[in-house]
DNA sequence: CCCTGATTCGC
DNA sequence: GCGAATCAGG
């Protein structure tokens, strides 16, 4: 168990959500114990939980590849357009993120 | 009984 | 730092 990345990203993201450290835990394949304790060391502040997200626990391993795709490296495919693509992937803005995220979480069902 | 998050405890 | 066990509340 080591907290990629991505997956503290991806916690992250989902607990701003409003999702609850059960269902992060769950779609994370984390326990809420470890879930809550890794949010407890990255620095947590209690008094949040406005929405309270259904208990769907659902667990499935919602792998997107684009979110993939996005926290790791994007690809080049750049046949025949030698034009500078403005690709600043350096980081994903609150809506870039939470495109990703909403469609991971979506697509869940 | 189920769930929630927060903290403690051993590795 | 990690997770499980545990605590305290709804």
């Amino acid at each position: 168990m080591s907290w990629d990345a991505k997956d503290v990203a991806l916690l992250k993201q989902l607990w701003a959500d409003g999702q609850s450290a059960g269902q992060i835990a769950s779609r994370l394949g984390y326990s809420r114990n470890a879930v809550s304790a890794k949010l407890k060391r990255l620095g947590h502040k209690r008094g949040h939980k406005p929405p309270t997200t259904s208990p769907k626990i659902v667990a499935v391993p919602t792998r997107r590849p684009a979110l993939a795709a996005a926290c790791g490296r994007p690809v080049d495919k750049v046949v025949s357009k030698p034009k500078q693509v403005p690709t600043p992937t350096k980081e994903f803005t609150k809506r870039e993120l939470y495109a990703m995220l909403a469609d991971a979480v979506r697509n869940t069902g």
